[in-house]
DNA sequence: TATTATGGTTTGTAACACAAACCTATCTTT
DNA sequence: AAAGATAGGTTTGTGTTACAAACCATAATA
C-alpha cells in the first residue's frame, strides 16, 4: 500500500518537471514532432524549449534530427525507445499513487 | 487539444514537486496524519520532511498541529480546504493532460 | 553519567529553471 | 544596397530550491 509512496517521494525529476512531461506526453502519442510545433504546444519560449530538449537528448530520452526544409532550418525531435519507456513508467507510478490514495478513505495516520 | 499541454507546462511546482505530491495526495485521504506516519510513507528524511511541511504550511495547503502526547512531542498534520482544492485540481490537470494525448495517436507535428 | 534514541529544525551547497541576451540567415522595405 | 524585421534557434546570468548534513532538546537506557 505504501511502497507507491516512497516511489512518487523519488520520481525521476528529468521527467516529472511540469515542460518536460508535457514534451514528453505529446512526443508519446507524435510519430515526430519539430521544434516550432512543440514551442506552439507547450508555450514555451525558443530558449527554454531549446534546454529542456537538449536535457532530454543528453539523457537519451528524445533524439534530435537538424535539418533544412527548402533554405529554412528545422529541428525535428523524436522519442527514444527508452524515452518511450520513461514517460509509460511515470505515468502508470503516478497513476498507481493516486489509485492506492483514493482507497485509504478516512485513515487516520498517527504513530 | 492542445490547451491541456500549455497548462501542464504551468503546472504549479509547489504541489508537484514529487515529495510534496505524495505528501498532499496521502493527505487527502486520511483526516490527519503525523510528522512519524509521513516520514515512513514516504522515506523521506526528517529535515526535508519538515521543510516540505513548512513550505506547505507557508502557502496554507496544510495547518501543522504541535503537542505533546505522553512526553514526546507530536506535530500533527491535515490539509485545509484550499489544500484540498489544490490538490484535487492538480491530479484533474494531469488526467486530463494524460488523456488528451492518448487521443492523439499517430499525428505529426510538423510546421 | 555517558550514551543512544526520538522527534524534530537549521544551514550550506550544488543543481536548475527561467528570462534575457545573443547569433545567423533570410526576407522586406526604403 | 543598406537597414530593419522575422524566423529559428543557442548561450548566459541569476534567483530559487531540494537535498544532505549538522544541529538541538528531551527522554530512555546501560
Amino acid at each position: 500500500m505504501t511502497e507507491a509512496f516512497e516511489a512518487l517521494a523519488g520520481l525521476d525529476r528529468l521527467v516529472h518537471e511540469p515542460a518536460r512531461l508535457a514534451l514528453l506526453t505529446a512526443l508519446s502519442a507524435c510519430r515526430s514532432a519539430d521544434f516550432v510545433f512543440l514551442q506552439r504546444l507547450t508555450g514555451l519560449t525558443k530558449g527554454n524549449l531549446s534546454t529542456h530538449l537538449s536535457k532530454l537528448e543528453e539523457a537519451g530520452l528524445v533524439e534530435i534530427e537538424k535539418q533544412f526544409i527548402g533554405k529554412k532550418p528545422n529541428t525535428l525531435v523524436r522519442l527514444t525507445p527508452e524515452g518511450r519507456a520513461a514517460i509509460e513508467q511515470h505515468w502508470q507510478a503516478l497513476e498507481r499513487l493516486h489509485r492506492d490514495a483514493q482507497q485509504w478513505q478516512g485513515v487516520d495516520g498517527r504513530q
